[in-house]
RNA sequence: GGCCUCGUGGCGGAGUGGUUACGCAGAGGACUGCAAAUCCUUGCACCCCAGUUCGAUUCUGGGCGAGGCCUCCA
């Protein structure tokens, strides 16, 4: 099946060609780093990590180069630099905020199981493209110098406005773009301005200055992906202005008719059905959720976070709710007692003292499975635009299946038993491989278990019920969940 | 005002010109000292109106409703 994304600029699903499938290339807004990434942050960087992901699966793990952006110059980096550090100089304050924030960013993207981007640039080390590119523009009379500012021009390019539909008129008509009368059109917008001494700047041919926000993305693109590359994503409201901009600067510039062949965009996020907004107290960061009890008045960890996120098509408008959040730990619970059955038995031997579940293994990508189940039918649901709901289903319908007998196929019971077994593996891998952690990380020693247990036991032979559940509890602090059975045994696993 | 997206059961969400996934939550049951887990059974829907059609939730038009962008907010 090939793979088919919504593309926002013919608002239309197409499908995936690459223009070399040696390197598929793909290149995502990333933050700017002034504050902590909120949950609205969240949902690029886990859209895009699918994206990623499955492309790594279609087209060879060394053959996609993902590239994300951090912002590091920005206004309100200033603003908050003056505001956390005024004791310090500005640079130094600046580097503390940026430096801070991002590597907060890294360990959020992290915690919500995504893999790092193939290259994360930060717009800071590319100045000197931004400055080549920038004069380039003027040079072919894309750009014009005025007021101190270096600003593009909009009329000088036929079809600006072409990503967002978009026509210059309109926006006149609408007369809510500020008219300055430095700008020959009220839509051209800032390629470099000048800095005052008090502000962050660098020096360029047309004085000490910093970027626009624009050119950055623009520079960072053409550096790491070429002139023209595959796949450009972020937030839906980047469309406008960013990514229309975007266009203009690159084309003009490299005198190409395409910037990228494909224009991804994820919908905004609201949190319990209102505008996620500091003033109305409803905005979290990703840290808040993960690490406090602000929402819902417990963690939640980065794994319900990202299946909650991926519940809803990433164009759709999502509802973060506490509701949701519950739903998709449930999910993950079941789906997390599928792999249990296979995985959770303790290793017999002499270093077996601490139990440590998860393994950080390598997963294989090659195909796997039998006629009835196998990986790429996995990969398939998600080729339609990302449609991570159809994943979900094959995975639920993949584990009822598991204790289905299969009627009707005449199977030995080492064949059923193969089948199940193939079709409890394949589903394991296909949500590790995309980003979720199904088995538990856990030191305890292991002899102190099976003691409480054979306590537990000797109470439960007594019928001292008081005892019993006494051990239990102890057990379930220590994190150990414990069953028994029919036959007077007990077993025991890690909860999540 | 201009442009764009979307309206499926209590909730999340597939999908389809006709027989209406799946999951969560709920109800009932099996099992259990009590739990937990698991299994079985089960109720509940396609915004409104008109049109096309033998037949529309699915196609077309209109209406209503929701959200977004047009302000360097993902």
């Amino acid at each position: 099946m090939t793979l088919r994304l919504y593309n926002t600029m013919t608002r239309t699903k197409e499908n995936f060609v690459p223009l070399d499938p040696k390197n598929v290339r793909l290149y995502v807004c990333g933050p700017t780093v002034y504050d902590y990434a909120h949950i609205g942050n969240a949902r690029p960087v886990i859209v895009f990590d699918v994206l990623f992901r499955l492309l790594r699966h279609l087209y060879g793990p060394d053959h996609v180069r993902y590239v994300r952006n951090i912002t590091d110059v920005d206004d309100k980096i200033n603003a908050r630099a003056l505001r956390d550090f005024p004791e310090l100089p500005l640079n130094e304050a600046i580097r503390k905020v940026t430096e801070k924030t991002a590597n907060q960013f890294f360990a959020d993207a992290k915690a919500l199981g995504c893999l790092e981007p193939t290259v994360q640039p930060r717009a800071t080390e590319h100045i000197d493209g931004m400055i080549d590119m920038i004069s380039t523009l003027i040079k072919k009379g894309h750009a014009y110098l005025a007021a101190g500012e270096v600003l593009f021009a909009v009329d000088a390019m036929a079809d600006y406005g072409k990503l967002s539909g978009r026509k210059l008129e309109d926006q006149q008509a609408g007369a809510r773009v500020a008219v300055e009368a430095h700008k020959k059109n009220p839509a051209d917008f800032v390629l470099w301005k000048l800095s005052s001494a008090d502000e962050p700047g660098w020096e360029s041919p047309w004085g000490r200055g910093r970027p626009g926000w624009h050119i950055e993305c623009s520079a960072m693109s053409v550096k790491y992906l070429g002139e023209t590359f595959d796949i450009h994503g972020g937030g839906l409201d980047l469309i406008f202005p960013h990514h229309e901009n975007e266009i203009a600067q690159s084309r003009c510039a490299h005198g190409t008719s395409v910037m990228a062949n494909y224009w991804m965009h994820n919908g905004f996020l609201q949190v319990e059905g209102k505008k996620m907004s500091k003033s109305d107290g409803n905005f979290y960061n990703i840290n808040d959720l993960m690490e406090g009890d602000k929402f819902g008045g417990q963690k939640w960890s980065g794994n319900v976070l990202r299946l909650a996120m991926l519940m809803t098509h990433y164009r759709e408008p999502i509802d973060f709710s506490v509701r949701k959040l519950q739903e998709a730990q449930n999910i993950l619970n079941r789906w997390s007692s599928m792999v249990d059955c296979f995985y959770n038995f303790v290793p017999e031997g002499e270093d077996d003292e601490i139990i440590r579940y998860y393994e950080n293994k390598d997963l294989e990508f090659e195909d796997e499975g039998n006629e009835f189940r196998n990986f790429q039918s996995y990969l398939d649901e998600l080729s339609d635009d990302l449609n991570f709901s159809r994943f979900i289903g094959r995975v639920q319908a993949d584990i009822t299946s598991i204790n289905v007998n299969f009627q009707g196929l005449s199977l030995s019971r080492s064949e059923l038993l193969k089948l199940r077994h193939d079709t409890r593996r394949i589903a394991t891998k296909a949500i590790e491989s995309f980003g979720f952690r199904l088995r538990s990380e856990v030191f305890i020693k292991r002899e102190i278990i099976v003691e409480l247990i054979n306590d537990r036991l000797l109470a439960r032979h007594t019928k001292n019920w008081k005892e019993s559940d006494r051990i239990r509890d102890e057990l379930d602090a220590m994190g150990i969940a414990i069953k028994d059975h029919k036959d007077g045994t007990t077993s025991w696993e890690v909860k999540r």
